[in-house]
RNA sequence: GGCCCCGUAGCUCAGCUGGAUAGAGCAACUGACUUCUAAUCAGUAGGUCGUACGUUCGAAUCGUACCGGGGUCACCA
């Protein structure tokens, strides 16, 4: 029962019947009506701007407009009051029975509470990760695959078909480079005494592959051609390098559904077939393009390259594809990866990439453009950077030393479970300090903890209520027992339950999954309160023992915030706790 | 210099895509444990929403210019 959605259809129904009978001409953007939850106590329980938007697009006084749809509004049975106030807002209040049936919903329903179909059935491609296949994953890796997993879960909980997607840099020259320090690595191994080449990685994850070299091959490769060497090492170094990171996505929680190659593309003629297609619609052509202003180049040379005409769709300057040698820079491979996409049928097409790589998101725009003849949406999420900080100072990575922190060492510290949910404690183009102290902290400034806790209470308070034999329910219908209405601070919960649905869809269609850790920030601190509160010289207090109607009824409300705190957290991938530890 | 992101309470950040009197947490101060977990709660205080124009019934939100911070800029990936 998505209420916010139930009173948004009912006034959109009015507005559009107001239309038709007025024989209003304009048309009307209907996105702008909303309906939400108001600010202040006085506002009713939900309000809607429907008549100031209204009353925007037809040049009509709002006022008049909402004295209209105030009285188609409140002959419906879900409204108990509706009022008209300030420049138009009508402040609606619900009938107060709804509350209980709404508790009745999530009871029974559990899981499936807030699950709205939202996506109806379209496929959408989400490319996240796609770190080269030349070391573990790293603090740089961490949010993006965070943020690609939870929005994934996200869209597919709204009724998209999402293949989760990651991109295998093994074609360029990084590879090489790869290849060329595991060489020096297994001459190491062999006993030769050898220092690492300039352009190498430096870390010690690759001494394992070299030994692996060692084991099946002796000597051996050494008296190889180097075509053939680098054939062996490289094949069998991208399958471990893979493996080491599917592992360290598994201990994320992360599954992909599709690994796609670069190579294999490469070796089925991709770029050459897409670069084609480009050529016929004269988008690709040989040229010279501008330095940089304002910006001093030493070394710059003005080179005839190929590229692809992207300033056709917006972008700055058009892109090389080639190297003035001839070979595929690494937009080339990008660029047809991209149109593979759009080939296998997306209707949504998803990139999250690294804020550092905001430069390259103009052209990947125009890539899409040029290739799509249908309706494609596409989007790229960039993710700023995270900064790790450990006793009050920031770890640095070195990247030249190859000091990186992996995420494997991040595990040793803490949780998979935290260190999701801190990746999406901020919008994602807002940079995020990972403080480490703070997430061992056992206490409110430590958003995981706070959220488990309120789930752990209820727990405990549930295990009680079973107890003395109050919980659980034999019957729903044991909830339409005679009993007080609900309190204030148990209201002040149960709306905040309401807006679940809402929340899933509105992060979902901004593809904004931060938005469900700070709800469910919002329920817990409804829950801690309610459950702290006071009336006059009692306590609030969940089980009644003197009265089972009142215990039951305050039990299944326990028992709603408990699936809603449950079912955020398994959005965010997050396994709530039963106990504290 | 061009482009992208950010600028909201002392600090860290939300702000439902243009709505009502601006919202949390931390830090500060005051108070609440005979309890279903006080690892929590209640309260006080704290604001020219970077600046200036503009758009309109209405701007933290949109536009333009500027200021400050970060990122990025062919022949890397």
């Amino acid at each position: 029962m998505d209420i916010i959605n139930i009173l948004r259809d009912k006034i959109l129904n009015i507005v559009s019947e107001l239309v038709e009978d007025k024989n209003f001409k304009q048309p009307i953007n209907i996105n702008n009506i909303v309906v939400e939850r108001p600010k202040r106590q006085n506002q009713g329980d939900f309000s809607t701007n429907a008549a100031m938007v209204l009353g925007k697009a037809l040049s009509y006084n709002p006022r008049d407009l909402g004295e209209i749809i105030l009285f188609k509004l409140i002959d419906a049975e879900l409204i108990n009051n509706v009022s008209l106030d300030g420049p138009g807002f009508l402040n609606i209040t619900i009938n107060p029975k709804f509350w209980d049936r709404l508790i009745v919903e999530i009871v029974t329903n559990t899981f499936k509470y807030g699950q709205i179909s939202f996506g109806s059935g379209k496929k959408v491609n989400l490319e996240f990760v796609s770190a080269n296949p030349t070391g573990p994953l790293h603090l740089g890796h961490v949010r993006g695959a965070v943020f690609g997993d939870v929005l994934s879960r996200l869209l597919e909980f709204v009724g998209f078909k999402v293949t989760r997607e990651y991109y295998v840099n093994d074609g360029g020259a990084q590879i090489g480079i790869l290849v060329r320090t595991i060489y020096y690595r297994y001459l190491e191994k062999l006993g030769e005494c050898i220092e690492l080449p300039e352009e190498s990685y430096p870390g010690d994850y690759l001494i394992p592959i070299a030994e692996k070299l060692v084991e099946k091959y002796g000597n051996k490769l050494k008296n190889l051609e180097e075509f053939e060497r680098d054939k062996i090492i490289r094949g069998l170094s991208i399958d471990y390098m893979m493996e080491i990171i599917k592992a360290d996505l598994k201990s994320l929680n992360i599954e992909m559904d599709n690994y796609f190659s670069e190579q294999s593309m490469i070796n089925s003629n991709g770029i050459e077939e897409s670069l084609s297609t480009l050529k016929d619609k004269g988008l690709i052509y040989k040229g010279i393009i501008d330095a940089p202003k304002g910006k001093t180049y030493t070394d710059w040379e003005a080179r005839e390259q190929l590229l692809f005409k992207s300033t056709e769709f917006d972008d700055d300057i058009d892109r090389p594809i080639k190297k003035s040698d001839g070979s595929w820079t690494y937009f080339a491979p990008d660029l047809a990866y991209h149109a593979d996409k759009l080939k296998r049928g997306f209707d949504v097409v998803i990139d999250v990439l690294g804020a550092d790589h905001g430069g390259y998101v103009s052209r990947l725009k125009a890539v899409i453009k040029a290739f799509t003849e249908r309706k494609v949406e596409f989007e790229v999420k960039l993710v700023q950077l995270v900064k790790l900080i450990k006793n009050k100072s920031v770890l640095k990575m070195s990247k030249r030393a190859g000091e990186y922190i992996l995420i494997q060492d991040l595990l040793k510290e803490v949780s998979a479970d935290v260190i999701r949910f801190v990746m999406l404690s901020r919008n994602n183009d807002v940079p995020l300090d990972f403080d480490i102290d703070l997430m061992l902290s056992k206490s409110k400034e430590n958003p995981v903890f706070y959220v488990n806790y309120a789930h752990a209470r209820i727990v405990s308070v549930l295990k009680r209520g079973e107890e003395l034999s109050m919980w659980p329910l034999a019957k729903i219908g044991d909830l339409e027992g005679n009993v007080p209405p609900f309190m204030e601070s148990e209201l002040t919960l149960i709306k905040k339950l309401s807006e679940w649905p809402n929340v899933v869809r509105q992060s979902a269609r901004y593809h904004e999954p931060h938005r469900i850790a700070f709800y469910l920030n919002e329920v817990a601190s409804s829950f801690h309160s309610l459950y702290q509160s006071s009336s006059g010289s009692t306590n609030y207090r969940f089980i009644v023992e003197g009265s089972k109607e009142l215990c039951v009824r305050r039990l299944a409300l326990a028992k709603s915030t408990q699936i809603v705190i449950k079912n955020g957290l398994t959005l965010l991938g997050i396994v709530p706790l039963d106990e504290m530890y």
